[in-house]
DNA sequence: TTGTAAGCGTTATCAA
DNA sequence: TTGATAACGCTTACAA
């Protein structure tokens, strides 16, 4: 029995009516399920029938209605991506690995911005009326209790480089900032500095807090600890603002490990500007993260590279991985360290382009 | 009549059972409709009704189905945002400000991130598939002809920074490059530079031409023309090449115009670099986009601003606004120079930080 | 290999 | 103000 409706409810009265399988089937002289199956990959469908009626679809200008499908088949492939803020472009590039690898993987990323005054709390259960079969949460700190509520409803929560919360069934995919701050700790020990001071401290990022712990572990181990720490959110200006409150001080660090790349170009461009003091010569300074403004010769800051498309590969295999979300998971993709020259002793090659 | 299926077909077992209006209005003791009801805005029903209905829904953990919705209503409040790579701070920027200003008007962005190997024209049928009520169009460069099926189909079409395609019934918004571009001639011809040349060319991106058409335009009101062009794709790689390709010319020009800012960027550092040559002592420079790293202190970089708060929000408008996509419609939004000290004569104050 | 028919979870319509 | 009922456009047993 061929449907009543007009397939136009509703809609203004410029637009043209939405072609459906029906009208397709119709035009084809084959079954509304015939349709289906042609645009079905791997259903069984002859192969004459299935070019038919791709060639009617073509002509009609029919494409399957994915909503419908979604809803029929009950599988969305919608993923939710919830982020903060893109102004690091660190983050950006994530975002852009991100969304890159979940559509090769058949993925379809909506996007939930996360800022200052737009609580986690509040966009959760809008999230769910979409029906994703995974939410990804990466640039902001997830609150572990909206987090629990959300796996608690079944869909598959992967916590994107934002520590391990044990407790939670999720999964949690991280670089080791733990490992990669030691590694840095170690560097700056071997090049014989002695007085570090840590920028970037604070209740934030689980991320920022692990990098901290990293370091000042490693430190530990030396039989040293911090000189000096200057607590602030991480980003250009607050690494401006660090280099002077750090300079007022009597007991000057002879290396400084900002929590992250931003912070430290803010830290060089001020004590420079400031002060004339030269990264490398005057001081010893890394980050993390590895941004590309990194490499630029004003600045040629050592940092950490996080792996980021194996971070984004991984994001996405938990997705598909099935029976997850069922308990707590933890990845840890190790970052490296890349010399280049704002430390004693590193000397890179200045490459030809940044 | 109470539906039969147990709402749970074709789902893994391990998944627990969706909680439907149809559940929560048996707790409740009303009909779905009431339900339905309860959870739209301004709809006829009593406060009790209501508050009982959003009462059971908490407590089943009820949220409705916005695939079901969208089907019925033929309403997907879902935009898709095709975008290429965020490699640009600018391009993150946009998408920052678009998805925030998406998000307030109750739309939800869907990503499509167009990749060099990934053509636009692939993606827009299963852009389509999600029934999206609007298109929006970004960092890449759109097909017209791929455009034009999209309009046709009916999706309203909306064109962010690509010029002005009057053949194609879309939206085209877009900062005002020709006019921006005009007052960095404009500043550059008032700073008494005479030999300028220009750094981006190319077949590239629209933009990148008006930009160059704008600056040209300029100069041959004033009786002049570019006494150099370097042909390039636009990035921070490129503007370093073009320094070097650009000194081993006999005509050296004494000021350049990079078509957006990381061209110049990559400018100065080569020619600081590799001639020793300062940026506003040694020649003039300007660029376009007006990113964060400009202004800082290695680089202050006069650059022309666009107005991207502005421009978001008048995507989301377009998109709003009934009736349209019907006809071509353009809108320039003017951009404003943003004198640093690229530019002989000029004398911007330092600010604190960056 | 194809067609029939039963849903998926919601909202729109109409009558009560 | 509420409830029954018919779509929305599709997939998928099941039967042919």
């Amino acid at each position: 029995v061929v449907k009543t409706g007009d397939g136009n409810a509703g809609r203004p009265r410029n637009e043209r009516r939405t072609v459906t399988a029906t009208d397709v089937a119709q035009a084809v002289g084959v079954s509304r399920s015939a349709v289906s199956r042609a645009f079905t990959p791997g259903a069984l469908i002859a192969d004459s029938t299935r070019q038919s009626v791709h060639a009617a679809a073509a002509r009609l200008g029919y494409v399957p209605n994915a909503l419908a499908r979604m809803l029929i088949s009950q599988r969305s492939r919608i993923v939710g991506v919830v982020m903060g803020t893109l102004i690091n472009p660190f983050r950006s590039a994530v975002l852009d690995r991100l969304t890159a690898e979940l559509h090769v993987a058949g993925y379809v990323p909506i996007l939930f911005p996360v800022t200052p005054d737009s609580s986690v709390e509040d966009i959760l259960p809008s999230i769910r009326q979409y029906q994703p079969e995974a939410v990804i949460m990466t640039g902001f700190t997830p609150v572990a209790d909206a987090l629990a509520r959300m796996a608690d409803s079944g869909v598959r929560v992967v916590v994107l480089n934002r520590g391990c919360e044990a407790t939670v069934a999720a999964d949690f995919i991280s670089c080791d900032h733990m490992g990669g701050a030691a590694l840095v700790a170690g560097r700056m020990l071997a090049a014989g500095y002695a007085r570090l001071a840590v920028v970037g401290t604070g209740r934030g990022q689980v991320t920022t807090r692990s990098r901290e712990d990293g370091f000042n572990a490693a430190l530990r181990g030396a039989g040293l600890q911090p000189v000096q720490t200057v607590e602030a959110p991480l980003g250009y200006e607050s690494g401006h603002a660090a280099a002077v409150r750090i300079m007022r001080d009597r007991r000057l660090p002879d290396a400084v490990f900002c929590l992250n790349d931003m912070t430290a170009l803010g830290f060089i461009d001020a004590a420079r500007t400031a002060y004339g003091l030269e990264p490398q010569r005057d001081y010893g300074i890394a980050g993390f993260d590895d941004i590309p403004m990194s490499a630029w010769p004003p600045y040629r800051l050592s940092s950490v590279t996080q792996p980021i498309a194996a971070l984004a590969r991984e994001v996405v295999t938990a997705i598909g991985r099935d029976g997850a979300g069922q308990s707590a998971t933890c990845l840890l993709l190790p970052g490296s360290y890349v010399p280049r020259n704002s430390l004693r002793g590193e000397d890179a090659a200045r490459r030809g382009a940044g």
